[in-house]
Formats: C-alpha cells, sequence, structure tokens
DNA sequence: GCCTCCTATGTAACAGATTACATAATATTT
DNA sequence: AAATATTATGTAATCTGTTACATAGGAGGC
C-alpha cells in the first residue's frame, strides 16, 4: 500500500508538498498540485489517518452510547447526532452497551484511549461521580436522559410537564381511574414522568391508588404483564398511562386479548411516539419527543465542547407535544 | 495527558519496558511490573491507541455497514456480529448509510484510510464491479444481501425455498388467491423471494396472475397501500404474501380498517420474524432469519479474512423456518 | 576460571502523516 | 540596483507506542 512518501518520490516533490495538497493548502502552485494528484490517482493512494490523528491528536470521531441502537426511540436521535456530525466532518461511533457497565466502561475506553474525541450518552449506567470524573476530562454530552449536577452537559425534555399532560388529556376525557405502568430504575425520565402523573391526579383531586401503579421492564411482554395484573384487580382501571410505548402497546395486546375494547373500556397513553405507535391497531395517544431535535443539539453541543468554545455545561430542554390518537379517542 | 514516557521516568524504566508491560509480555520481572503499574495508576495513565495502532498497522475495529442501524430486523444481526467481535477483542462500528451510495463510499473510506481492519455490508448498495475491487483489496464479508460472483464472501439464507414454504402454507391452508408484495430493487432476496412464490403457485398448478403482485418499498404506510389496491381488484385476494414483515404488518392494518378479518377473510404472511411480529395483534406468520447467527458467522468469515486465514471467498447459507402465528390461522 | 546461555532491560528505528522553520526563487518597493 | 516582501518548496522534528537489536549481569557447564 503506497505512502506519502512513494507519492512524493512519483510526483517529483517533498512529502510536505504532498501534505500540502492533501490538505488544501494554497500555498501550491496549480502546476505542482496537479503533478501531485495525478501521482495520487496512479498509486491509488489513501492517506492513513492514524498517522494524521496521531500527529493531530483528533480523530474526527465521536462516540454515541445507548442501552440499544435499534431501539425505535434512538433510532431518530441517532440520525440527528449523524446528520450534524456529517456536516461538520465527524464520523459517528454507534455503540451497544446494553445497560451493561462493563460494555459501557469497554466503549468510554475508545474515548480515553483517544481513538475518539467526545462522547454523547443515552441513559447510560454510570454513576454520578464516574460521570463528574468523564465529564472533567473528555467532552460529553447527555442526551435524554442524564443526571443533574455531574458538570456534564445535558440535551433533554421536561418529563414532568409531557407526564402532567398526558395524564391529563386522560382526565379531560372523563376518566378517574388511571393506572401508571412505569419502570423500577433510577432514570430521571421514569422518576419525573411518575411525579407528573401523581400531580395531574392531584390537581383533579382524584386520590393517588397505590394498586393502580404497576412495573414493567420497557418489554412488550412486561406491558402484557403489568395490564393482566390491573385487569385482575376488584376495581379495574378505565385508562392507563405507560411511561414507553412498547409497554403501552403490550398492555394493549393484553387488553384486547381479554376482550376489553381500547379506548372504550380502556383509554392508553404511551410516550415516545416510536414509530410503531402510529401502526398499531389502534394507533396508540403517546407524547412525542423532538427526537432528532435533541440528536441536532446533542452533537451541536458536544463539537462546541471539542473544539473548546464551551467550558460551562449547557442544561437544554426541547418543546414536546401530545400526540392523540385513536387509543384514547374513538373517531 | 500522560504518555509512555512520563510513565518509564517515574517507574525508573525505559518506555519499552513499560510497554511489555502494556502487552504483558512475559520478559519483565514481578518487581518491576509493579512498579510500572504503580507509575500508570498514579499517571492515570491510558495508552493513546492512535501510536500503537500506527506502529501494528491494525485498529482491531471493523465496520457494519447497514441502510439503517434501527432496523428491528438487522438488531439481531449486529448483536450476533458485536458477540464474536468482542470476544475476539475487536470492536465494530455501526454505520447507517441510508441506502446512499454516497455515505456508503464515505464509510468505506474509514476502511481505506486504515481506520478499519474489514467490513461487513448488509443490503449493500454497490455495484458488483466495485464491489469486487473492494474485496480484492479489503477483508469485506456480505450479510444477508449478497451479490454473486465478486470474490467477496457472504452469509445468508436461501431466500428461494423460504418463499417456496411461506406459500405453501398458505396452498395448504386451501387458499389458491395469493396476493404478492414486493418491492422494486435488485436485492437478491427480492429475486428470490418473487421466484420461490412464483414456483410454490406453479407446483399448486394455481395460475400466476400479474395482477396480484403489488409493489412497496419496504415502508408500513406503502404495505398499506398496496393491501388497498389489492382490495380494489374485481377478484379480491385471500391471501397475501409480504416479503418483509413491515410491510405485512401495514397491509394487515389496511385490510382491517377496509373491514376485512385476518386471518379470516385474508390471511397474511411476512418475512423477517422481527420482534414486533409477533407483538402484533394478529401475531403474524412470518420466515425466521437466524437473524443471530447470521451475525455471528458473518464476523467469524471476517475475522478469518483480516487475519489471513482465508483466501477464497466462502458461500454460506443458514436454515430459515416458517413461525406460525394467528394472521394465517386462527386458534 | 572461562565460556555459553538466559533473563531483564535499554536504545533507537519505525509506523505515516503534519508542520515549524529554513531556504530558494521571484516579485515588489524604494 | 539594492532591499524587502512574497511565494513555493524542502528538511527535519514531532505525535505515541512497538519492537528488533544490543547489552549487562547472573546462572550453569566444563
Amino acid at each position: 500500500m503506497a505512502n506519502i512518501r512513494e507519492v512524493a518520490k512519483r510526483a517529483g516533490v517533498s512529502v510536505a508538498t504532498v501534505s500540502r495538497v492533501l490538505n488544501n493548502s494554497d500555498l501550491v502552485s496549480e502546476e505542482t498540485r496537479e503533478r501531485v494528484l495525478k501521482a495520487i490517482k496512479e498509486l491509488n493512494y489513501h492517506p492513513n489517518l492514524l498517522g494524521r490523528n496521531l500527529r493531530r491528536l483528533k480523530t474526527k470521531m465521536v462516540l454515541a452510547l445507548m442501552p440499544n441502537v435499534s431501539n425505535p426511540f434512538y433510532a431518530r436521535v441517532v440520525k440527528g447526532i449523524e446528520d450534524v456530525a456529517h456536516k461538520n466532518g465527524y464520523n459517528v461511533m454507534l455503540c451497544n452497551t446494553d445497560s451493561d457497565p462493563e460494555r459501557e466502561k469497554a466503549y468510554l475506553d475508545l474515548l480515553k484511549n483517544k481513538l475518539a474525541d467526545g462522547v454523547i450518552l443515552m441513559a447510560s449506567v454510570m454513576g454520578k461521580d464516574e460521570l463528574t470524573l468523564l465529564a472533567k476530562n473528555y467532552p460529553v454530552v447527555q442526551c435524554c436522559e442524564y443526571i443533574e449536577g455531574a458538570g456534564a452537559s445535558y440535551v433533554s425534555i421536561d418529563n414532568f410537564s409531557a407526564a402532567y399532560k398526558a395524564v391529563k388529556h386522560l382526565i379531560n376525557l372523563g376518566l378517574r381511574r388511571i393506572a401508571l405502568i412505569t419502570c423500577k430504575n433510577d432514570f430521571i425520565s421514569t422518576r419525573q414522568r411518575e411525579t407528573g402523573y401523581r400531580k395531574a391526579l392531584e390537581d383533579a383531586n382524584i386520590e393517588f391508588d397505590e394498586n393502580l401503579i404497576k412495573y414493567g421492564d420497557y418489554s412488550f411482554k412486561s406491558g402484557m404483564r403489568a395490564a393482566r395484573q390491573l385487569l385482575s384487580l376488584e376495581e379495574k382501571p378505565t385508562a392507563i398511562f405507560a411511561i414507553s410505548d412498547i409497554m403501552a402497546i403490550g398492555a394493549i395486546k393484553a387488553l384486547k386479548e381479554e376482550g376489553f375494547k381500547v379506548p372504550e373500556d380502556v383509554a392508553v397513553v404511551g410516550f415516545d411516539d416510536i414509530s410503531f405507535a402510529s401502526m398499531y391497531d389502534p394507533a396508540l395517544t403517546t407524547v412525542s419527543q423532538p427526537k432528532y431535535d435533541l440528536g441536532c443539539i446533542a452533537m451541536e453541543v458536544l463539537l462546541k465542547h471539542i473544539e473548546g468554545e464551551l467550558e460551562d455545561p449547557q442544561r437544554i430542554f426541547l418543546e414536546h407535544e401530545l400526540v392523540i390518537r385513536e387509543s384514547t379517542v374513538k373517531y
């Protein structure tokens, strides 16, 4: 495989000149430039970026860590990240962590070992102290899920008011026995959505009922299970708010299997507006996050951190929207 | 940021010794090793892999190119790729090409520029000549979709017999007016699934009807559209075989909206067995590919190419399975 | 006691690019 | 015409870690 020296020799110039041509320096005469380009073509030369990156101590590569790349929610976020990255000459390395701290660490080593210039964390399983240390030494941006006060920037939505709005919508439909399907974890989205649910009930003078809270793990099956538990209650719910679309869809499937009609017997609201939400039958009412923009802005903030234009951590919240579909309102 | 020289100085040894410790060479005395490890810890030293990779001309990184990382079909394949890669000390860089030749080229430049040691192509949009050239110069494995005769290894399934089996299943249910929802593209899976469909009809002495073939683009909406077109026919189909689950699900949604029952009025079979296939209502009968194994084996073959243990291109076919669910058989 | 072998360690070349600095050639100013 | 500025190019240091080769010191054999 040809290297810069061979190109230089063939073009009858020094390696410096070849490098200048490669980097579009205007300190090269037109005639020389053409000779060099010809040599590059003839040798089918591709510069070895390991050499370049080593010299520059930059890779123009960023990591995007998430539990699962194929999670339909993150799909759009990733698209935003990539579009902004590419526009700025950066590549994105997508990383499945499977929510496994070991895997997450392994990927962060790529950052520490200088194979990437920065990282975007989505639903990281890192602790606050670890994150603080990481953010002090490397460019880091949290996206969607975040830890407050670790000195790391984040871009997210106001999960509290989004959940509040979703439950308010059910209340406005005249429903009062509203169940919650949530998860047992420490994500800020979980905590805030639960709080929003409670506050909406409280503001409507609906008494909070412990029995109406069931737990899942974001999976379809766990949504079905939670719904069945709710149906086994003496006083069954007339509405369900699930903190993720997949669990909401699982709940609907279980409801239908048990002979309940959605939305007539039980109305269901999800969260995230993944693409399947609108495909399902009935189409799912859900909270739509500006997924693409979340990705774009997270990447923009990361770029600023990388290029040193930003010292202080940013806290950015984007707007959300309640999308009303068949699972709560019969047309 | 500390480098190997500072570690060496602090430990009172040469850089070579530090390097030996880093690479677990057994040519280091226990006492020295401990001194070096102590210095590494104290300086919070992380070796710069750009230096190492440059010297070794290896990155232990492979690319996995696919139209869309979030496509639920590829999700499992990717998992297989990653598991095998990690087990062998490699990292995987997932790349969304959006089926855009430019994007694909940009990612392949990472290979040519030595930032990756090899590539796995899923549903590449490259032409045969390009692929031939690529495979001649770099380790390449095609996974799922492939081009025959380009001198590049591939791992896939027998799409012809899978489609044949799917349609045969419909015929065995006594259905004879069987429609096909396919795509207008040149993928081998598309061509072979169409051929399998035709052969199954032919073997059952069912006359082929041009009107029963409709085209989509793998999207949910295109599946709905195709189903509506089929329903507008004089002689409506009693069964639909779609070459992708998403289009099959779209078709079911449209059928239900038009008041048709699935499977009573129209039976539907998909292809791929994405996770949503079993979540849908009705759960979708579909062809299951060994997605995880496809990924594993593709990666194993790629590793052999990278490590030079394999010169000749491999052609590997794995087993598939027809999974019968509610969309064709009422329980 | 001398020679050989082995182990532990060090020195320096090397991977492939970029770039500060030096220099030569040419153009411009005075 | 001399002095200065500008442009084009080259030389060599540099980025960081790996590794071939050299070397020192000790063990063991004769």
